[in-house]
DNA sequence: CTACAATATGAGTAAATACTCATATTGTAG
DNA sequence: CTACAATATGAGTATTTACTCATATTGTAG
C-alpha cells in the first residue's frame, strides 16, 4: 500500500485498524509523529520534522488535525485506549485464568515477567506518554481510566481471588498487596535501567523470584522457630 | 534585604546559602525561574515571564546567565545537591542513628512517615527535576549521584544492620529489600495523589502500618500453623 | 563632587515554528 | 475525455521568544 519505510519500527507497528477509519496519510502522520515525539519529547518536536518524517507536506498535517496538540492527543489517546490498556488488562486476566490452579508464587512470576516484557517493549511510548500527563488533563485522564484501572482491576481479582483461597492473609487490605508487588515489581524496572551495570549481570528470573518471595513470605526471620 | 514577594513559597525558600556566591539579584532570578518552571515546566516558560516574576529586566537574566537551559541547571543543580539529596540522605541517617534499639517495624514507620513529608513538600520541584532528567544528561547525572544513590545507600546500610543483627532474613539480598520497602511507599505516595479520594480518607498511619506489616512478614497465610 | 567601572535596562533583532492559503495534483462520475 | 470535487502542496505569514546591545543607572574610589 505504501512504501514508506519507517524509521523506527514499534512492536504495534501495522495495527492499522487500532485508529478507527483513519485514511492511509493520516496513519502515516500519526506514526511519524509518535517517531518524532519518542525521540525528541513533543515540545522539542516540530511539525515541519513529522511532515519530513512522514513523507507529507506540512500543510497536509493541518489539513487532518488543527493543532499540535491535537495530533499528540490523536496519536496518544487511542493506542492507549486500545493498545496498552487492553493489552495490559486482557493479558493479565488471560495468565490468571489460564493458571488458575498454579501456586501464586509461580502465577506473580508469570504476570510479573509479562508485564516486564511489555513495558519494555513500550517504554518509549509510555514515557512520553507520562511526561505529557503531566501537562495534558486529556491524556491523564485517559491514562487513568484506560490503563491503570484497568490494571489495577485485573490486579486486585486476582489477588481477591487468592484471598477468598485462604492462600493470603485477609487481616490486609488488597489494595495495600496490589501497590506492594507492583510498586516492587516496578521499583526493580526502574532500577534495572538507572543501574544497569548492577542489575542487568544478575539472572533477571532469580531476581524476580526473590521479589515473589519477599513478597509473600516478608522480610522478617521468623522468630517463631 | 529585598522586598519582593515571592508568590510560590517554597520550603526551602531562604536558604539562600545552598548557592555559593550568588548576589541578590542572580538568587531573585533563580527563586523566580524555580517558579515559573515548577507551575508550566521548563518549555513553557519564557525568559521574559521569569525576569517579570523576579522584578528584573529580561536583559539582566542574560548578564548571569548565558542561556536558557543555564538558568534550568543553575537552579536545579545546586538544589539537588545541598537540599535534596542531603536532606534525604542525612534525615535518614539521623532517624537510623536516633533509633537504633527500636524494633525494625518502628523504624520503617519512621523513616517512611519523614520521607513522605519531604516528598510531599517537595514534589513540585521534584515533578520537574524527573521530567527534565529524561531530556538533560547533566540533570540525571546530578539526581542519579546525589540524590538516588545517597538515599540508596543510607538505606541499605539501615537493612544491613538490621540483617547483621539477625532480624531480616540473610538469604535475600538487601538490595531486594530496599527496593521492595521503597517501591511499596513509593506506589502508596502515587496512589494517594492519584486516587485521593479513595487514599486520603484512610488513616495514613494505619496505611503504613499495614505496608511496613506486609513487607516484614508477607502477603501469604502462614501455612505452618 | 567627579570620574570611572560595574551593573541594569528594555527596545530591538534574528531565528524558529505553528499555522494558512492560493495553486497544483489527484481521483472520479458522467 | 471532460468537468468537477477532494485532497495535497509548500511558499508564505504572523507570532513567539531566546538573546543582544546601545544607553541609563548605580556604586565607588580618590
Amino acid at each position: 500500500m505504501s512504501d514508506h519505510v519507517p524509521i523506527f519500527q514499534h512492536s504495534w507497528t501495522g495495527d492499522e485498524q487500532l485508529y478507527e477509519e483513519l485514511t492511509d496519510k493520516q496513519w502515516k502522520i500519526l506514526k511519524a509523529a509518535l517517531t518524532v515525539f519518542t525521540e525528541k519529547g513533543y515540545s522539542a518536536s516540530t511539525t515541519s520534522e513529522i511532515a519530513r518524517v512522514a513523507g507529507v507536506a506540512e500543510g497536509t498535517i493541518f489539513r487532518h488535525f488543527k493543532t499540535k496538540k491535537e495530533i499528540l492527543l490523536a496519536t496518544l489517546i487511542p493506542l492507549m485506549q486500545n493498545f496498552i490498556g487492553p493489552g495490559a488488562a486482557n493479558s493479565l486476566h488471560d495468565l490468571v485464568l489460564q493458571y488458575d490452579n498454579l501456586p501464586i508464587e509461580d502465577v506473580l512470576m508469570l504476570v510479573i515477567e509479562d508485564r516486564q516484557k511489555h513495558i519494555t517493549a513500550l517504554w518509549p511510548v509510555l514515557r512520553i506518554v507520562i511526561i505529557e500527563a503531566n501537562f495534558h488533563p486529556e491524556l491523564r485522564d485517559v491514562l487513568l481510566n484506560n490503563v491503570v484501572k484497568k490494571v489495577q482491576e485485573s490486579f486486585l481479582a486476582f489477588l481477591k481471588q487468592r484471598q477468598s483461597k485462604g492462600e493470603l492473609r485477609d487481616d490486609l487490605d488488597v489494595w495495600t498487596m496490589m501497590r506492594t508487588i507492583v510498586g516492587a515489581a516496578a521499583a526493580y524496572f526502574v532500577s534495572r535501567s538507572l543501574f544497569p551495570e548492577r542489575e542487568q549481570d544478575h539472572d533477571n528470573r532469580q531476581e524476580l523470584k526473590a521479589i515473589v518471595d519477599l513478597f509473600l513470605r516478608g522480610a522478617q526471620v521468623d522468630v517463631r522457630y
